[in-house]
RNA sequence: GGAGGGGUGCCCGAGCGGUUAAAGGGGGCAGACUGUAAAUCUGUUGGCCUUGCGCCUACGUUGGUUCGAAUCCAACCUCCUCCA
């Protein structure tokens, strides 16, 4: 019975909600090895920690014994989630979808094993359903229930359109779930509408209902709004070890608690202590660069994380140069035989457009050979090789041909 | 099918004949400071070059009225609301 607590306590971490904590624990109970289906659209190619949030959710699971069905919306996909969006999402073309799926199991087991996973797409059986199948299903559910959820409500009362096929999307996923008779569904808190619709249509399939646990979802590096790679504020796993630290590095000091909280595998304990010792005065900082290297070394392994901790000193403490700076060579134009800073900049693509230059040179931000650039006419003759620097994290070793 | 209301820079959002490359906010970028790519403060945020108070593009699209339009007119595209 203890076992069942612990089993629970481990699975409520960090959750947000748990719908219905007496069923599932009815079900741990059972002693099966429960279906646990985390659903994913294939809409991005790249997972970024935000995703991974849940996905450590089913890491844990797997970690209890039960039973993972990660499950690849290639269907759903190409319908677009309306979820958490104020707009109409375009779909995806069948290309798309099948290649971004591919890149996802690469990422995924990095967190989950492989060989204790089942990967399934929602195409097989909603391919098999065709239009007629489709209408049967869409004859469960009201338009009323669907304004239900939350921004569709919204949408409709602002006068933003839905689409009709958007209706389709939550009612396509609760499907997933009974035909993978599900007993728990993850997702996070802007899931939980359509999860609700799994549970609704399953009774009305005559199954036994899953419980749902949704997860808070991550915000983005600089806070305000949730990590999307659309917004630029993500943190991607396939990123370099340096990019991954130095992002890390970037949260602020307030924000990385709940990093911490949702990414870390730390204990609650261990957490806790950190927290402790930074009221006590500790540096944030020093917390900071344990969590990086946690995650870092995750995707990355150990060394990596060594190197990416090394790399980060020496560039932000000491203000040294990277390791690896891009080698570029640019052709003086018109047959002149120099090139001015401005345009050399742009053209080792350092900066996007000439005037941007410009603005930079003005601002103290470029440096050439670590000498701060200040004559907006500078001059570089054919022939020489400088190190060009934008700010403090763009570098290029520029050869001008 | 009818009536009405919208479409502005990366995003939100002012402007409603000239001094508007377009207020304000967000985000981004740079500098200072620092404990870090935290926080804070400052600056900056269409492009081009011969860097001038220069030139070229830009306020859904296309035309028009004006010495002059994001601002007025027409048609079109598109979104929303109400009615049928």
């Amino acid at each position: 019975m203890s076992n069942i607590d612990d089993q629970l306590k481990l699975i409520k971490r960090g959750c947000d909600e748990l719908i219905v904590e007496a069923e599932l624990r009815e079900k741990l109970a059972s002693g099966r090895h429960l279906r646990i289906k985390l659903g994913m659209d294939p809409t991005a190619p790249d997972l970024h920690l935000g995703h991974t949030v849940v996905i450590n959710k089913l890491r844990q699971f797997q970690d209890l014994g039960h039973h993972i069905q990660f499950l690849i919306g290639d269907f759903t996909g190409m319908i677009g989630d309306p979820s958490g969006k104020n707009e109409t999402r375009p779909p995806l073309s069948r290309e798309q979808i099948l290649h971004n799926a591919k890149t996802y199991q690469d990422q995924v087991f990095k967190i989950l094993d492989a060989n204790r996973t089942e990967i399934l797409f929602n195409s097989k059986w909603s391919d098999e359903l065709g239009a007629a199948g489709l209408i049967r299903v869409a004859a469960k559910w009201t338009v009323a229930r669907m304004l239900e959820r939350d921004d569709f409500a919204k949408r409709y009362a602002s006068r933003q359109p839905i689409a009709v096929h958007e209706f389709l999307y939550p009612l396509m996923q609760g499907y997933d779930s009974v035909a993978m008779k599900s007993d728990v569904e993850l997702g996070g808190t802007d899931q939980k509408f359509n999860l609700l619709v799994g549970r609704d249509l399953q009774k009305q399939y005559g199954q036994a209902q899953q419980c749902i646990l949704t997860m808070p979802l991550l915000e983005g590096i600089s806070g305000q709004e949730k990590m999307s790679k659309s917004l630029g504020n993500y943190v991607g796993i396939n990123e370099p070890p340096e990019t991954i630290f130095g992002k890390l590095m970037s949260v602020s000091d307030e924000l990385m608690w709940r990093y911490i909280e949702l990414l870390s595998f730390e204990s609650m304990e261990a957490i806790d202590r950190w927290k402790k010792s930074v009221a006590d005065g500790r540096n944030p900082r020093d917390v900071k660069v344990a969590f990086a290297r946690e995650i870092v070394t995750r995707f990355h392994g150990a060394r990596a994380a060594e190197l990416a901790i090394a790399d980060f000193e020496a560039r932000f403490r000491r203000g040294e140069l990277p390791d690896n700076i891009p080698e570029v060579t640019v052709r003086a134009l018109g047959g002149g035989n120099d090139i001015v800073i401005a345009r050399l900049l742009k053209e080792s693509q350092l900066v996007s457009s000439a005037s941007e230059a410009m603005r930079m040179i003005e601002q103290g931000g470029v440096r050439m050979n670590g000498e701060r650039v200040a004559d907006k006419a500078l001059a570089i003759k054919r022939g020489e090789t400088v190190v060009l620097q934008v700010g403090k994290r763009k570098f290029a070793r520029v050869t001008v041909a």
